[in-house]
DNA sequence: GCGTTGCTTCGGATAAATTCGAAGTGTTCT
DNA sequence: AGAACACTTCGAATTTATCCGAAGCAACGC
């Protein structure tokens, strides 16, 4: 009487949606596959709970009550309110959400930025709704931001030795020593390395490692971590260093700088960093792979 | 993996909303009443069938994944449809539905009308949406209605006689003798059963059953089943016949009726007939409620 | 009248869901 | 390092749901 639906069994509702459709219990047992005598059992449950008979059968066949109609309107609203949950939850399984914040290394080439961009555009076409940030920062930082949870992933060249940070290689970029054209050593055809010994050089505290550089020698009293300040100490003529190419190579092209003649210069490895600790999620796991693929078709 | 939501166990969906709103598993346990343990299985049970994780528990806290967030908006929207279901059902139980075909007798006075239309305005009031439909036709038409379902209710005089039919008195009209001001009788102060035996008759085949009318002899030239031929035939001055007092009372108060001195006149009992054979609907059993009540109150 | 049909009711077997406690894992806090 | 916390996993008991078949009932058709 009193008992009402308390927890809304939608297998009764299902079984009276299909017993309404075959036009009686006997009739709905083949399409249930189960027997009348469980069927009566079920809608008799149903009717208990609702508090009313939702339709007479018996002698002169099968008939919906009012309640009845109303009630299987209603279940089948319900049905499709279900429906649409299912749907939601399903298109949910396979689609890409959260957030995904990338470190990106300063002073990237053109290229670069282009893949990195072809990356983004290949992501985009996924299913997904990813709200993504993009920060650039020194590689120092990164690593940190990183460690922090901050960043999911980072783009740049790292010293390789954390071991809480995960590495992919990227792309290589190539690294030349540079004089400016107020420098000695500007208009020399061949250079010997007594003849850089004496020069005063650019120090790059992070960002290019000492050790990767095959001239290691010379005074230093210009130190910078950006490579825009490693450029202006180097136009001054009064200072050597190092300098991606592609960030040397309009100045070289003016008259403003020279890459030194010899085997001074030397490749940098770009790495894909992302944290060992945790889990990727699903968004970083496919934003990983369209780098990759970005950069692997060289 | 690929086992989606077979059939969408609303106890998982209610069980996770609680873990969210209580903020982790163990402190739902109180909430909900259950072991840590089982909320654990259950939880685990739930992402299984969606196919990806809701939450990140453990270590850090109890934090919904992206997805999670998106299922418990989901779910929200879901239940809301359900408690609109329930509140469907629920106010349906005790809501009068379908529709009521009701017969009434011919030639029912002013009075009885608006009793009547009583009892259609209390029955209004109640908690329904029924589909009222009134017709009049003569005391056997509605009887045959009644028997072949195409009337719930019908009100008249009606023989008494069909076991099939369930009647409940609801009202008497009182049936005279009249005559017409150029008929022989009209004059007469006192009146003999001779008198009568020679006068010509209206009979009434059904309405008025013979058995109870005072006057049974006279000859019968005249027929008519419905009031207002009886009415015509005794204004013609050639018939007596009996009518009810309040189709008459006009015509005697301007003088071209009179009821014959003595005691001829009758009461008929009206009744209100169903059907025995089914058992009567919820809106049936109300407005009979209804009807018998705008009666009582006399 | 008698069999058929369609439903109800009952008892009992089987399957499934729900739950708990105990033991284990990994993290955080002191 | 050790205690505390939050969750997972396992095994097992218990409850619950589901179903079937037999028997019973009422109406219908022949």
């Amino acid at each position: 009487m009193l008992s009402q639906l308390r927890d809304l069994d939608l297998q009764l509702l299902r079984l009276f949606v299909t017993v309404v459709e075959s036009g009686g219990f006997s009739a709905a047992q083949g399409e249930l596959g189960i027997g009348q005598s469980t069927i009566s059992t079920q809608m008799a449950k149903l009717e208990t709970r609702l508090g009313f008979r939702l339709c007479e059968r018996g002698k002169t066949g099968f008939r919906l009550t009012p309640k009845g109609e109303q009630v299987l309107a209603a279940t089948r609203k319900l049905f499709a309110a279900i429906e649409t949950f299912k749907g939601e939850a399903q298109g949910m399984a396979d689609k890409l959400l959260g957030e995904l914040r990338i470190g990106l290394s300063e002073a990237l080439s053109d290229e670069v930025i282009e893949r990195i961009g072809k990356a983004v555009g290949r992501f985009r076409q996924r299913n997904q709704a990813v709200q993504i940030e993009l920060l650039s920062a020194m590689p120092a930082e990164l690593e940190r931001r990183l460690l922090q949870d901050q960043l999911q992933l980072a783009i740049g060249y790292f010293s390789g030795s954390q071991t809480a940070l995960d590495y992919q290689p990227l792309f290589e970029e190539r690294q030349r020593l540079y004089c400016g054209s107020q420098h000695p050593l500007f208009a020399r055809e061949t250079l010997s390395a007594d003849d850089l010994r004496a020069c005063d050089r650019v120090l790059h505290p992070y960002r290019f490692i000492a050790a990767d550089e095959p001239w290691q020698g010379g005074s230093s009293s210009a130190r910078c971590e950006q490579v825009e300040g490693s450029l202006a100490f180097i136009l001054s003529g009064a200072h050597l260093g190092y300098l991606p190419e592609h960030i040397a190579q309009p100045w070289v092209n003016r008259g403003g700088l020279r890459a030194l003649p010899g085997t001074w210069d030397f490749t940098v490895q770009f790495r894909l960093a992302s944290h060992r600790g945790h889990p990727p999620s699903e968004a970083q796991k496919a934003f990983s792979e369209d780098l990759l693929d970005a950069f692997s078709t060289c």
